[in-house]
DNA sequence: CCCTGATTCGC
DNA sequence: GCGAATCAGG
């Protein structure tokens, strides 16, 4: 693989929009990590804050504007995953429970049993979940405040994987709707070997122990 | 360990 | 110019 100026865009525009080089050199493909690093550098944009590495700066909007290169956007707009209305301010506004199954995952999220439904249903077309309905299911749900705040904010953040893209360390916290193109996986880093980020270890691991009485 | 970017240097 | 190897921080 050679630096076509179509490769190069892609890597500016990844690059501007704070992506890693890792994760730049698996969208382009044919090349690695390092050969990005380089090309970055010999492009003369490197700076982007931050000692070593990981400058956890997204910035997701160093524009030069005025005039610098016309710069083609061949992506019109890849639609930003508008921040649906988050309904109710305090009492039951969760997000639709996650999928069934993520992945390969055996723990499972903890299923709301009566705030499920809480979506705005996209027209008909019924969703079967397929599979094993969820059986266990020991009841009994109550998501800290604390953590639905932090698996909002964390969500923004979220590399908003595809399938494809996800690895072992990758959260495979599902968000949004599986039937609509609205639909990624957080992909933000696993925090140990669990399939989830830390924010979506709290929502779906819970301990017993802090989940007694709370009654919403 | 895993991940990140930065540098070096032979090709 | 390119990018693997290596370095160094988190």
């Amino acid at each position: 693989m050679s630096w076509t100026d179509e490769r190069v865009e892609i890597l500016k525009k990844m690059w501007s929009e704070g992506q890693s080089a890792s994760q730049i050199a698996k969208e382009l493909g044919g090349v690695t990590r390092n050969a990005v690093i380089g090309k970055v550098h010999r492009l003369g944009l490197s700076n982007r804050t931050a000692t070593t590495a990981e400058a956890a700066a997204p910035a997701a909007a160093p524009k030069p504007a005025a005039e610098a290169k016309p710069v083609v956007e061949p992506k019109p707009a890849p639609a930003a995953p508008r921040a649906e209305p988050k309904a109710a301010p305090a009492s039951a506004a969760v997000r639709p429970a996650p999928a069934p199954k993520p992945a390969a995952a055996k723990p499972e999220p903890v299923e709301t049993t009566e705030v499920a439904e809480a979506a705005p249903a996209p027209m008909r077309r019924q969703i079967i979940p397929a599979g094993q309905p969820l059986p266990p299911q020991p009841s009994a749900n109550e998501i800290s405040p604390e953590a639905l705040a932090r698996v909002g904010e964390i969500e923004k953040h979220a590399k908003k994987l595809t399938l494809m893209e996800l690895t072992e360390r990758t959260c495979k916290w599902p968000i949004g709707d599986p039937a609509t193109d609205d639909f990624w996986f957080c992909g933000l880093p696993t925090q140990s070997g669990k399939p989830y980020c830390e924010a979506h270890v709290g929502v779906a691991f819970q301990p017993m122990s802090s989940r007694r009485d709370r009654r919403r």
